[in-house]
DNA sequence: TTGAAAGCGCTAACAG
DNA sequence: CTGTTAGCGCTTTCAA
């Protein structure tokens, strides 16, 4: 009942170990009948080709590494179903890492990488990842690594996100003509260029309205539930309080909501709320949330598909290139008619 | 800039690939100076041990797989949040592998793990499983199990399961209590315990409440959002329609509301809802969803945790033992007060 | 406490 | 078309 090797199917075709071994791949160098022998024995054995055996061979490990910070979250859920998608189809396996926003852990995952553990990256950086050298180290030796989503824009490879800029901009613009003119930006990293995007879509969309530019209206997130809670709060009971929110990532809305309610303000009479999100229950909440939805699968499926062709081409350097897939923006009742 | 090996540090330091590969491990056999020796040169030649090398040595992997139907799915979600705590903790990785609810795929991921390629696995099972051969050839071979939430019964293994039953009938109770007479039960699958647990509860409470069960109440659900939607549209306009529903899943809730929209039927004045689910945003939806909400971190924690005590104890067996996790029952306004 | 050598299971030249 | 052989990088007896 125990593992059965390549070298014990050879001992029982009597066939030597790289005559198996080939005909299992189906090289073109072996005839099509003992190909059939072999198969049929191994069908009939039960054997599992021992992946580590092959990947020490060959050096690559027929796997990818997706990094992300968090998987409770719609957004990236889908976009694993879109990497999940190509790869298989592909032969290839996922791996999936959490850093929870932790930069250390990034770290040390990426370090792990290093080993050849995975054939190549994508990788959705923590909020509080400045540095690189992590990144260019495992790039260095040779892994391929696409960025989705959260995207570090120094180093050279492919980026694929969203036109995190205007629909900023378009849903600040949209909150301004329904009337807003207190607007909140929540953002979840004062580091991230996504996260800058969105913070400058929503600056010039003001600006450009003829609308002040107030760092007070400009919440940094400490992802933290509570506090940022708090935060908002706080914020939500001035005297000239905010009649206008955009948040940057989709948990936020839950705190928007809870904020409202508690201090008795109605949305979108009192406060219009725009968030960026994928959540399948927007336009279940109360009221139906407007959203910008990021093309998640897509962006998911992009990345792989990237990632996979590198693969294939047995290079490891990948285009610098930035892929941009539109987002969508579905007004519903949060903000007004 | 390329991979460096224990023989390059090995000649490096004057020393054997044994000793080196010893002090690396930290085995008592080595003097401290030369393992302090050792760590210097690795840290500072940056050595990155090959993973795939020390597990064809030793057989084990140091992964676990999680092999589940679904991750956009609330539950699964925060389920891997606790599945990968303490599998990080433990220095262990952990591979994710979707079948998305296909029987033939999760064949095909539970074959492979055959290999040797995880140390162990926990596993949810797809709707379509009734067949267990290919649960029982991996734990022959050798390989740890842990079911979670959807266990197969007749699997000698620890299983992690919330109060299905209970609270199934709990929640058709407290729809009965509410006044309605026609409930509809959502199931996602007939062949599984779970969902047969949540049915069974389901009708108990109806039987003990004196209410007639039908089977035309009983809609199963096809994982076909768009089908499903039409089934219980058409189930909602029959002239003595349900005034109650339970599902089964979280996302089943989100067809429910859709429904009633289109229908025009208020929720909770016409159609009372429950729902097993552990959606953030239940509270926040129109009406707020009243829910059963599953212990998902500590359900994956708890599946976790058992296999790496196997793991460590290296022996395959585990255990036959249910272990049951209790759902909280969250009463908001899809049910009357 | 350290080293030599065999081997984990498979792949990949290179010969035959 | 098939076989021989030498590794891949690390672990692990067994000697020294």
């Amino acid at each position: 009942m125990n593992k059965i090797t390549i070298k014990m199917l050879a001992k029982e075709l009597r066939l030597s170990v790289s005559t198996v071994s080939k005909a299992i791949s189906d090289s073109h160098e072996i005839s099509p009948q003992t190909k059939l022998r072999v198969n049929e024995m191994a069908t009939k054995l039960n054997y599992v080709p021992n992946h580590f055996a092959s990947s020490l061979g060959t050096g690559n490990s027929k796997t990818i590494g997706v990094v992300i910070p968090e998987v409770v979250d719609s957004f990236f859920a889908q976009a694993i179903n879109g990497i999940e998608a190509v790869a298989v189809e592909k032969g290839y396996h996922v791996m999936i890492y959490l850093t929870h926003e932790n930069f250390e852990k990034e770290k040390t995952i990426l370090k792990d990488f290093e080993s050849g553990r995975v054939d190549g990256v994508l990788l959705s950086v923590s909020r509080e990842t400045t540095k690189t050298a992590h990144i260019n180290e495992l790039m260095k030796k040779g892994v391929p690594l696409v960025f989705f989503d959260r995207v570090i824009n120094e180093i050279a490879t492919t980026k694929i996100t969203t036109n995190d800029y205007e629909m900023a901009y378009k849903a600040t613009n949209h909150l301004v003509k329904k009337g807003c003119q207190q607007i909140l930006f929540l953002s979840f990293s004062n580091l991230l260029s996504i996260s800058n995007k969105r913070l400058d879509g929503y600056k010039n969309a003001l600006q450009d309205n003829g609308i002040e530019i107030s760092d007070l209206n400009i919440l940094h997130f400490k992802n933290d539930p509570k506090k940022d809670y708090l935060l908002l709060k706080n914020k939500l009971k001035l005297p000239n309080r905010a009649d206008g929110i955009l948040a940057s990532v989709e948990k936020f809305a839950f705190t928007i909501y809870q904020a409202c309610e508690a201090l008795q303000l109605s949305i979108p009479t009192d406060v219009q709320v725009i968030s960026f999100s994928n959540l399948e229950a927007a336009s279940f909440m109360n009221p139906p949330l407007t959203t910008i939805a990021q093309p998640a699968f897509e962006m998911g499926k992009t990345a792989a598909t990237i990632l996979m062709k590198a693969l294939a081409r047995k290079k490891s350097e990948i285009a610098e290139e930035d892929i941009i897939l539109p987002s969508a923006f579905v007004v519903r009742k949060s903000t007004r008619v």
